[in-house]
DNA sequence: CAAACATATGATCATCTGTTCATATGTAAT
DNA sequence: ATTACATATGAACAGATGATCATATGTTTG
């Protein structure tokens, strides 16, 4: 890898800002865990399932048969968007019923549609 | 793959929900779109990043030493965020400086830290 | 308790992702 | 023009990810 200092150092920023940076930045471990709850909203098929989860709540079988996809690949999302805490669930007798845990999500993907929309 | 029609005509939700859903859903493509603008989000070092340019306008040799990283991993990222429209750029002699393009990257951000900080 | 049903889970595999390394491009200065 | 510097890019490789398949768990009903 070559040296970089000299461009940093002469024109780039102050090194005032530099520093502020620093200070600003959360620590680690929250930038580890705000970029883990973005990939759980990377992902079509976990996009879709929060979707249909905006109208009501529903159970498995009928998210996979919304979406035309298999129980389990529908389970094994479900269980990804309720790590984390996304979604949430409430068993009925064989039946499980999903539902959005959180009034961040609409926000988040709202802002994300306002995006791409422009 | 078994059959799971029984479950959901019987007593999962009411038809006329399903129905709704349907037709509220968006199209696929923006589905897919909206699930690539989270991906992008979802990357720690892509998430520094941006946490460094809510400061200030910076060169990539600069974020790259902030971040501890190579110019050449820096600049690829760089690359992905600039496609996403997240960032924009402005040549200034051999330097060339990123800056956020976007306020909807703060609110998205924003909505994300107070997600997990609950 | 045995059978049927709704859901969960572990292993596997193909695909995608991010970093590194080497090198190319573009700009400025001598 | 030649050299130095800032950034970009392509190939390659290791690690992560998502669907599938087979099977396990937990619940209700006969």
């Amino acid at each position: 890898m070559q040296e970089r200092i000299e461009c940093c150092e002469e024109h780039c920023v102050h090194p005032e800002i530099l520093e502020h940076v620093k200070l600003e930045m959360p620590d680690e471990e929250a930038l580890y865990d705000l970029a883990e709850l973005f990939k759980v909203f990377g992902d079509t098929t976990r996009i879709r399932i929060l979707y249909v989860l905006f109208e009501s709540e529903m159970c498995v079988c009928d998210i996979a048969e919304l979406l035309n996809m298999s129980q389990s690949a529908i389970s094994h999302q479900l269980r990804v968007l309720k790590q984390a805490k996304l979604v949430g669930n409430r068993r009925e007798g064989k039946t499980i019923y999903y539902f959005l845990a959180d009034d961040h999500v609409r926000t988040i993907i709202g802002q994300g549609m306002e995006h791409i929309e422009e």
